[in-house]
DNA sequence: GGCCCTGACTTCCTTGAGGAAAGTTGACGG
DNA sequence: CCGTCAACTTTCCTCAAGGAAGTCAGGGCC
């Protein structure tokens, strides 16, 4: 991003996470990912993202390595897929902390609601962004599933595949 | 930020805080005036930015109600200085969780080292963002100092004012 | 009163980022 | 062997983000 200078050689462990996760489409990427759609259309789809720039992330996320590109069959056709790895799937108490934060300190908009994080090992929606505040567990993205009452749906996500 | 869409009604909880957040001068700045680090120079020489990106972004803040700008004197002369709203200060979970992914996935440069981030309340180190690791309790932004064995600064944050 | 200083912005210019649409590649399937 | 579809990549245009330099408004000093 060369607007900018170059962060990821800074002392400051909060501006090297900023020279990747200083880009709106970076998170919103990440968490169409984690939530299982994986492949080029479905992403651009559900965010609304030109190809170009879909395009250009998604090579910069594999670079930095917080996501993984694999093939897969499916139709009788081989597909690619984008796949988080453990630093892909660690972006979840930053999402968790920006949907608290937001939730407390921007307008709901009309239709909008509560969108709850359940931690589905012990069942309770949690209020903390890493820890669950129901049952103390650190959570993880296989045990997390995102509550949109707006859009009708209790999406589990996917954690990082080795 | 019109190079794109504005995402401040969007449904999704995570998308309307990236509207605000997802550019990499907001935190940094943000980060500097919950560190006391209030004054436009004080800001501009801290972070780096130009005077222009810094006053744009500030009039955002402002506007957004993440900071407040209130004058003070100090050396028979009126100043303006920038202070957290309880918005502003909210901030700081989202800040611990990308400085402690930051420390977890992003090498370490030349000359680094681990930022602690303590308690103040407890005495002790937090490993979660939002909660205590130690004590279990909240975190808020007067409560906490950041540990930056680099510089051999134990900063202790700035909390809102109302 | 004139002059300089500092803090806090604006103005202006260049560059590069975002997006629409067209081109490309490599399987398949008919 | 031709069309199709997914998944990009390229091209081109526009517009706005970043930064250097200029501006302005107190305040102090002589």
């Amino acid at each position: 991003m060369p607007l900018r200078s170059d962060w990821s050689e800074d002392l400051c462990p909060v501006r090297r996470g900023l020279d990747v996760l200083g880009d709106p489409w970076i998170m919103l990427i990440m968490r169409e990912v984690l939530h299982g759609r994986c492949r080029f259309d479905a992403i651009r789809d559900s965010i609304g993202i030109s190809d170009a720039v879909l395009s250009r992330r998604l090579r910069l996320l594999v670079d930095e390595e917080l996501l993984r590109k694999v093939e897969y069959r499916a139709d009788r056709r081989t597909h690619f897929e984008y796949v988080a790895t453990e630093a892909g799937a660690d972006l979840l108490p930053i999402m968790h902390a920006v949907s608290i934060w937001a939730e407390k300190h921007t307008p709901m908009p009309e239709g909008g609601a509560h969108m709850a994080l359940i931690h589905e090992t012990c069942g309770a929606e949690t209020t903390s962004a890493d820890l669950c505040s129901g049952c103390g567990e650190v959570l993880q993205a296989g045990d997390v599933s995102w509550d949109k009452p707006w859009k009708s749906t209790r999406e589990r996500l996917v954690g990082a595949t080795s």
